[in-house]
RNA sequence: AGACCCAUAGUGUAAUGGUAGCACACCAGAUUUUGGUUCUGUUCGUCAAGGUUCGAAUCCUUGUGGGUCUACCA
């Protein structure tokens, strides 16, 4: 079930405004087509969760596609690792994309455009190098400065930057650069660089290419070849939407719309590729999968179902704002999933021996319970009771102030889905005076379903046969991070130094 | 400093000139074979000052606060 089959009336965030309008005034045929752009450097983490969310969310919605583009312009940074794991991600949160895709593929094409840039007189190779560039580049209160390549003939753009494709050059020694405002309150249209020569070898294209497109000559593009009708971005790329737009006028294609919306924050998280590279090489945690990462691999090893994720991200919304959401919020989702499916058990963490005096030694019976409450369908399952048993030490106190009302000295508890049992006695250690054991009476006649002892306990507690429980290990794990936004503090992030390292419990009993 | 974006309960998000609502959190109560779950209820909000209007969260102006932009990263 949905969040959004649940509310009745629907309110529409803004971008859902723009499709509608899209569709009812007859745009595009009324058709909707998104895509998911992740660069392969990295492992996918929440704030992807809600880009997946609400691109696949979309699409679905009004009846449309959504394709999976690799954003892999870059081939220093990127690896074939990572376009693994986000495939495996994604199917995991259970979206499904129509095409699987890379800016790679389009190569072939980006070149072209660039060709055609350069016969339009829009496009020229400059010889300059990084630190030329960037000081003609300006600031923002000052405009830039021509190159002094920027008034090359388009025979000579030409043949230099097919020399450029064919390796004559170095890396480095030349760009590509779009001819726009040096001008421009927006740095961004002060003569983009469009290309860049790398001799690198790529993951998808091998050694074709020495020379790879920057995000935004291979964007805008990639979007508009595939015909994406809202192309949904974060709200840093405000200032890259002119250009994109630029692109499309130029080369007179597909006009593809950026839109941008604000990316999901979460308290107590980072999502900075950056950052979280640093946490897995420095050792911090034990990888992209650690539990405790805010990674989809690591929620989900840390148990949380793919839909509740899901969820979450659409209940934060969407909107234009700057947000950082309540981790509260991704909690409630959780457990409102894990709720209504998980199949219950009871374990010990911390045992404390209870022998039940007044029941036969060796004696073994099998009692009922309920696999879920909350979902009859899951059936029973039967547990062993015998004459020892454990209980959470937790539950146990030797004086019980008013408010406790599980059991004490003299007290009386249930045991879920069995008996109701008296503490008669505790067994202290004589050197430390840690109460090691507690005599009990139990009430045959309390039973669980059957219950005619007409005694009342105010505390329910769990417990495990001692001779039929098995040990385990249980690694509790915390947030990482002491401070709900970590990243304010700059130089170091703060660290929940009770939780640094996960604890285990090895007296656990299950 | 310039350009651009943003501003509604603690958090997030609706209300599209006409009753400020929803979710989470919080607090209180009911139910409950785990202090969980479930149910009910309370408290709490339009950044500020002007203007337009019969009427402004919404439109206009100014201010304040926050964010983004000055990579051969995406």
């Amino acid at each position: 079930m949905s969040i959004e089959e649940t509310n009745e009336k629907k309110s529409l965030n803004f971008i859902e405004e723009i499709i509608e309008e899209d569709i009812a005034s007859g745009k595009h045929g009324g058709r909707v087509h998104t895509r998911f752009p992740p660069e392969p450097n990295g492992y996918l983490h929440i704030g992807h969760a809600k880009a997946l969310t609400v691109n696949f969310g979309l699409a679905k919605k009004y009846g449309g596609l959504c394709n999976l583009r690799f954003d892999d312009t870059n081939p220093s940074t990127e690896d074939v690792e990572y376009v693994d794991s986000i495939k495996a991600d994604i199917r995991w949160l259970g979206f499904e994309w129509a095409n699987e895709l890379y800016a790679s593929d389009y190569f072939p094409k980006l070149y072209e455009f660039a060709l055609q840039l350069i016969r339009d007189g829009l496009a020229y190779v400059d010889d300059s190098t990084p630190e030329e560039i960037a000081a003609m580049k300006g600031n923002p209160t000052q405009p830039g400065t021509e190159s002094p390549y920027r008034r090359r003939s388009i025979e000579e753009n030409l043949r230099l930057f097919q020399g450029m494709k064919n390796g004559e050059f170095p890396d480095g020694s030349r760009v590509l650069r779009a001819i726009v405002d040096m001008s421009s309150p927006n740095m961004h249209m002060r003569d983009p660089v469009l290309y860049r020569i790398k001799h690198a070898h790529h993951h998808q294209t091998g050694d074709e290419w020495c020379i790879y497109p920057m995000y935004d000559f291979a964007h805008g593009q990639s979007d508009s070849i595939e015909e994406i009708t809202h192309s949904l971005c974060s709200l840093e790329f405000r200032h890259h939407r002119p250009l994109y737009d630029w692109f499309i006028e130029q080369l007179g294609i597909f006009p593809s719309r950026q839109i941008e919306f604000a990316r999901m924050n979460v308290a107590y998280m980072i999502t900075s590729k950056r950052r979280l590279l640093k946490l897995v090489q420095e050792g911090h945690v034990t990888g992209w999968d650690d539990p405790r990462m805010p990674t989809i691999s690591g929620m989900r090893r840390r148990g949380y179902p793919p839909e509740a994720i899901v969820n979450f991200c659409e209940r934060a919304g969407v909107a234009r704002r700057d947000n950082v959401i309540e981790l509260e919020l991704l909690e409630f989702s959780v457990r409102e999933l894990l709720n209504k499916t998980a199949l219950r058990a009871m374990a010990v963490l911390d045992p404390l021996k209870v022998v039940i005096t007044n029941y036969p030694e060796g004696q073994t019976e099998s009692l009922e319970t309920e696999n879920n409450p909350e979902a009859p369908e899951t059936g029973n399952r039967k547990m062993p009771f015998s004459r020892e048993l454990f209980i959470e030490k937790e539950d146990f106190m030797e004086e019980a102030p008013k408010n406790f009302f599980r059991l004490s000295l003299g007290g009386m508890a249930r045991l879920k889905s069995a008996f109701i049992i008296r503490c008669d006695e505790v067994v202290k250690d004589p050197e430390s005076g840690e109460i090691v054991q507690l005599n009990c009476t139990y009430f045959p006649e309390s039973r669980s379903g059957s219950d005619t002892s007409g005694l009342k306990a105010k505390g329910v507690l769990h417990w495990v046969s001692a001779p039929h429980a098995s040990p385990a290990e249980v690694r509790l794990y915390d947030r990482l991070f002491t401070d709900p936004t970590p990243t304010d503090h700059e130089g170091g992030t703060i660290w929940n130094s009770s939780t640094r390292t996960p604890w285990s419990l090895p007296r656990m009993r299950w």
